[in-house]
DNA sequence: ACTAATTCCGACTAAATAGGTCAAGTATTA
DNA sequence: TAATACTTGACCTATTTAGTCGGAATTAGT
């Protein structure tokens, strides 16, 4: 899972289609180039691999375009933003061992990042399209649990 | 925020420090460029950067080396990525407008992306050097709140 | 049938970035 | 005083990013 523009470009392109549609028919790419400001090039790049994920359906010819494969509550940012980057999981401590296996042991910091990667996902596959329409994220987790204690008190123990 | 390998070596060479040291005695670069396979001269750039952030001490000379400006568990991931990775934050949609704004509007996924950067710092930077030593990492909070629904309860009612 | 709008597909590319290296020092101490 | 260690900044290079380009196939309206 990267976090890159073309990522962001996936997210704010299939909402506009959740916004833009008119009783559930298909959208065009040349209206969402003009709307988000985004090439039609680089659009029809992208719509390529989110259809091949299933995530939009096309309709070919004139009048043609892309609506969603499903309620704009079901499809997640998470799904967005794998369909469109090859890579799931990319350049992770420890799959080639060199940095991070040391005499066979696996590196301190290995399953930090493991641990990072699950909660950026964790956070992304929480947030439907629709969600983004009605500006409605999760907040930050008051209570990280580390050993026992939140995180405030961590703090306040320092 | 970045989330990069260069941020990813300065945790490990951080941490190597706060278990190799004996008795709060300074560690050679030479030494943990041997222990984490890294580069002596890439280990010279990133600590540069660590020691200007005030997160390790110098002591120059033979029998030199760095050692942790602080408790391992007052450290923060966070803070040592911040230090070693220039842009606190980078990219973020709306920095130009270009493909964010329009007409004057932000574009909706704009707090999208600013909750997800929330969010990962917040995580980082509840982690201590001392919890990666201890292989300690804060779990998915289960109760990703949006809109009054648990993340689960939304799951469910789909 | 013809035309215009649109998706589909793969190759190609310019610019930026990541991930380093190298040279030439300066400071400290065994 | 030699060895070890840190300091700085310029430089380098492969990869990735963020696209472009050209053309083919498909469909709706005229």
């Amino acid at each position: 899972m990267k976090l890159t523009a073309k990522a962001r470009y996936a997210v704010m392109a299939i909402t506009d289609i959740a916004v833009s549609s008119k009783n559930g028919g298909a959208v065009s790419l040349s209206d969402i180039s003009v709307r988000q400001a985004i090439s039609l090039a680089f659009l029809e790049q992208l719509f390529g691999k989110l259809r091949k994920a299933g995530l939009v359906d096309s309709e070919r010819g004139a009048l043609g375009g892309y609506k969603l494969a499903g309620a704009p509550a079901k499809i997640h940012i998470g799904a967005v933003m794998r369909a469109v980057e090859e890579e799931i999981q990319t350049k992770r401590c420890g799959d080639t061992g060199i940095g991070c296996t040391i005499k066979g042991a696996k590196c301190l910091s290995h399953d930090l990042w493991q641990a990072m990667e699950d909660h950026i996902e964790g956070f992304l596959d929480a947030i439907s399209i629709q969600d983004v329409i009605d500006q409605r994220f999760p907040q930050i987790c008051p209570e990280l649990v580390t050993n026992g204690l939140t995180a405030n008190e961590m703090a306040a123990a320092e």
